[in-house]
DNA sequence: TCAGTTCTTGACTGGTTCGTCCATAACACT
DNA sequence: AGTGTTATGGACGAACCAGTCAAGAACTGA
């Protein structure tokens, strides 16, 4: 009965998501948006409402796929649980040095910029936290089981520490250390995780 | 022969430190940081250029400072090393955790607003990262003469592992992070370096 | 006291940016 | 085809902001 949307919403958050990562929140004019997406400013306010708006959907849309990425990578069954484990702390490690831009992850990003001023954003992240541990607990436990991490470590604190290693990682990634310190951080953190005694 | 100046240089900058770390770079308003000084905006650009190099001089300090102040809770004799190091993480963790304003740190703020397209800054945060670095591996290495460390370890690769935690901590925390959980992930940390076979 | 120099103040400029508005376009249903 | 509804695009308004400038103030050395 109305007029149909000549563009991808999809389309447009993805375009949306690459400005904000690359100038940040307050430096990404709406217009850069509208440009890049080839949308009028008065359809991108038409369809998303304004800029922090938009920018909490985007956020929200990053946060869900980081999540998704790291679900699929980490799930699986208890034998192969720790090669999980491992392909991932190395995974995060190249991906990181890979980013020669060093734009680093727009989570991090965000929540750097963003969380002290904006509750949304704040606990958009957080929850996203949560449950990127929840996942490396869960594998953890799956390694405890299958005899590769000591039955008596507590999953969940082994999971902070692996999180912290991962976010570390990126941290030190956006500073300037390289490959070769990203990936040693990485094999370190892995041969100091507590092995069953046998 | 001239006219002196009203204001302390230091006082400035750091009331414009404060300004910058809350809000950002872009966010901060030059006009904020006169009005916060009782400077006049002439006084203001007349000492320090500008809005960029005011920033530069800002993150240069607070850079220099945080190196020295890691520098005075490190350095010390064999004895204590692992003692010195103990404490250092967990006054690390303690001190993200009571930032409630989750500001973090502003070397890792800083850094992932701008070190992507200035690289006056992305210098800067590297060479003070490689100072930290490098200021845990001598801790390690004085831990290993002491005999708290196994000896056969690298020091420097373990010094990267826990500076990774350590910036890993300060990113949990702005994304929200409890002080259980960072206090565990200090104690965690500590916990999995590898001590002597005896 | 006076001259020379630097500092201060705040109004002003020029450019930028968010968000709005409106005339027009495109479509669905009757 | 006609009508109602929503999308489009770009001009526009209002606020904001970095940086400048000029007139006057404060101080020192002669």
């Amino acid at each position: 009965m109305a007029r149909p949307r000549r563009f991808d919403e999809r389309q447009v958050l993805d375009t949306a998501r690459e400005r904000f990562w690359s100038g940040g929140y307050a430096a990404t004019r709406m217009e850069d948006i509208a440009e890049a997406t080839g949308l009028g400013k008065g359809s991108l306010y038409g369809a998303f409402g304004g800029k922090q708006e938009l920018f909490h959907r985007v956020f929200d849309d990053y946060c869900g796929s980081v999540v998704d990425a790291v679900s699929r990578q980490l799930r699986g069954n208890d034998a192969d649980a720790f090669e999980r484990l491992s392909a991932h702390v190395h995974a995060v490690a190249a991906a990181t040095a890979a980013d020669t831009a060093h734009r680093g992850c727009l989570l991090a990003k965000g929540a750097a910029e963003l969380a002290e001023h904006d509750e949304t954003v704040a606990k958009r992240a957080r929850t996203a936290i949560e449950a990127l541990q929840k996942l490396l607990e869960d594998d953890i436990a799956a390694c405890q089981r299958n005899g590769d991490i000591a039955a008596d470590a507590d999953p969940g604190k082994l999971a902070a520490l692996v999180l912290a290693v991962l976010r570390g990682i990126e941290a030190l990634g956006k500073a300037g250390a390289s490959e070769e310190t990203l990936t040693d951080i990485a094999r370190t953190a892995l041969a100091v995780l507590p092995r069953p005694a046998h």
